[in-house]
Order: C-alpha cells, then structure tokens, then sequence
DNA sequence: GTTGAAATTAGTACGAA
DNA sequence: TTCGTACTAATTTCAAC
C-alpha cells in the first residue's frame, strides 16, 4: 500500500515521468525538507521556528509539501542487526524484456526486499535485501527470484557495512538560488539544449539492449 | 555528526562487531520499529494503541529503543526530484588496500553521497549520489573520485527508476518468535556450528584479495 | 505494566498587515 | 502570502494503583 514510489525524474517502463509539477518549490520548501530529513519527528512548531518562518505558514507548507508528495513518507531509520535482520545483500537482476510488469509483481511479493532500482549498466535492476542469516540470501536467490520467468540471471554480493546513509536534500553550493548553483556546477562540456538535465529521459537497460540484439 | 551508522553485524574495515547488545528485543519492541518504519511521525500514544500496549509502556519503551540506538533516527522520505536532484547514479568504487580511513574521509566531504555501503564482490564499495544533473555525476566521478589516491577504479550506473523502497523490519514469516522463525528458513544446508548467522563475519573484499596477491 | 488526571504542547481558525 | 493571536484538541508527563 506504501510500497510504489515516484519516479526519479527518468521513464522507467518507457513512460517519461510528467513534466507537470504541482508545487513550486522555493528556498523556503527546500528548507523544510532538509530539516525535515534530519529529524522527521520534530514538531511544526520547532520547524518554524528553525526555518525562519511563522507557526502558521509552517504548517501550511508542511501540509502542501505532503500533499504534492514532495514529501512521501516519514520514517524510522531502524539498526537492522538490533532488529534480528542482520545480513544485507545487493542481487543485480537481469529481467527479461516485456516482463517487467511480472518481475514488479513479483517483488510485490517478497518482503525481504528493501530497495529495488532500475539501472542501466550490465544488469537492469538491483535490489536490496535483509534477511537474518546468509542461508536465506541463498533461498531467496536460487529458490524465489529464479523461479521468476522474467528473471533471466542474477548477481548477489553481501554488504559488509554500511557506511554511510545521509539524509540530503540541498546541494552544498546551492546557497538558495537554484538556477545560479545549476549553472555554476555544469562543467561547460555538454549542454544539451534547452532540457533541463534533471529531467533528461534515458533509455532503459532492458530498452537499449533490445534495440540491440534481436534474440531474448 | 549523524553520518556514521552503526555496523552491519560484520566487520567492516576488518574489526569485527562488537557482540554485546545492550537492550534484548522482544516482539513488543520490533512491533513498535515496525510500526514507525511505516509512520516516524506517529504520536506515542497512537502507537500504543496499534501495538496492544499501555501509553505509560509505549513511552518506555520508545525511549528504550532510540537510546539504545536500535532506532537510528526519524527521517523524512523526501521525493528528490521535487527538490531539485533530479539523478540517482551508483558507483562501485575499488579502494586500494590500507586506503579504507582516507576513503572515508573522502566521502565524508561529498555531500552528494546519502549512501555508501562496504560489499563482497568484484567492487568494494558502492555508493549512491544524488545531483541535480547527469554532467554532475561525471564531474563527481572523474574529478574527485578519480583524485582519492585510494581509489582505484570506478564503474557508474544510473537509477532510472526507483521502483520499491519498503520500510521492513519483521520477517513475514516470523510470527512472534524468532526462534521457531530462524530454524524455520533455515534451507538446511550448513548450520555454522553454534555462530548465530546473523552474526557472522564475512572476510572483506579487500581484505580476501590482499591474501591473493601481493601487488597493489 | 496499567490507568487516569494535570500540565504542556500541538493543531486550527481568523483577522490584520 | 505571511504573521500573530486566541481557541480547541491532542499529547506527554506524572501520579497512584
């Protein structure tokens, strides 16, 4: 019910995400959500007042930020090992074309699976697991994701720490105005016309290979 | 201040975890994570109430969990796009052996980066940057990645699309008791003697290839 | 570990700038 | 839009059981 997540700004299926925002984002926006990223428990009336802004339109944003989807959800970062599922896995998948619907589907249906993303590289989805021993990163891989149709190989490697997971929101140099950070970072090389890089389209994995070759 | 997360029940830079867990959790306690996994925002006294506890309990408990670090911290799931980081790229990095403390030091001056994590396999760490465009992911990688002496090599891929992100902490099939859960998925096969798998060690990538070879 | 009441804080509504 | 204030509802704290 809370599984789907929005896009990242690139078609995945094929679909190129919505241009259509609903919300502007000013500074003030951007703010909350970093604040926001750092501590999702604090009440609306600290916010405000960390931010700069009043009570009431701190709530006002609050709720236009939830509402757009700006924000999606508020969580608990849990200590996995505390919680019994101490053995994190990355499996790179490799999904057969035009069964990608299934291979969704299918992930719908194991819990384990903390993180899925579509990449483009060699594979074309990595996923993330915990589990609580490295028995159950072999079921899963040779007895669950291999009996998936669409699963045409995969790649498992632990993790063996993790370092570092930062709630970041503003790019550093982005001192508040948007437009001046975004040109100041581009490295004068490629500048690809008028789209804004941030929502450049690219072409899926499972996409470009199959432009490639014809068998599957 | 709040980058460093706590080990993932294996030894990371070659320092096992330590063993001694300070609170023991009981299904009380992992109902509680579950449910602010889903809800960070949730008031205490709503969250005894999903859980079958008293206020008085809940708020004990609570303080228990967040004290003992099996809640890391609340967060905001923010929808990068919106906010202006419009692309998600992991790269695999190759840290040359003895380099893992400059490495980190490294990282800890990227902001870009939210996630990296320590693996087994061909690469020996991946970490996720989020940027406003694609132009930054390469000046990332071929100007301050490239220039870590610790680092070896690097291979990127870009996120296309984030297709699940679930907040998980209970097996499915754990109904109540770990125990009877953990024999239960157990594919019996190895049993590792009377180590609790989810506690084991796992050599690092690093550390593996640096008894294959001499070179570096 | 639980319940119930006081103290505090959060959320809402509304007029003014 | 944003702010400030007053009002209402909820939460947290603290006590006794």
């Amino acid at each position: 019910m809370m599984s789907e997540i929005s896009r990242n700004g690139v078609g995945g299926g094929g679909q190129a995400g919505r241009i259509g925002i609903g919300l502007e984002l000013d500074d003030v926006h951007l703010k909350i959500l970093e604040v926001l990223r750092e501590n999702g428990r604090i009440s609306v009336a600290a916010l405000a007042e960390r931010v700069g802004i009043s009570r009431a339109n701190a709530y006002t944003r609050f709720e236009a930020l939830r509402a757009d989807g700006a924000i999606k959800r508020f969580t608990a970062e849990i200590d996995h090992v505390r919680a019994g599922l101490g053995i994190t896995a990355l499996i790179f998948v490799t999904v057969r074309q035009q069964m990608w619907k299934q291979f969704r589907a299918e992930l719908a249906r194991m819990p384990e699976v903390e993180y899925c993303a579509i990449t483009t590289g060699q594979h074309d989805a990595m996923i993330q697991v915990r589990v609580s021993d490295v028995a159950a990163v072999h079921t899963m891989v040779t007895e669950r994701l291999a009996n998936i149709p669409a699963v045409k190989a995969t790649e498992t490697v632990f993790i063996l720490d993790e370092v570092l997971r930062r709630p970041y929101v503003l790019p550093s140099d982005r001192g508040g105005d948007r437009d001046r950070a975004r040109s100041a970072r581009r490295p004068a090389q490629e500048t690809q016309g008028d789209v804004p890089l941030g929502k450049m389209r690219f072409v899926g994995a499972a996409e470009g290979r199959a432009a490639l070759r014809k068998d599957d």
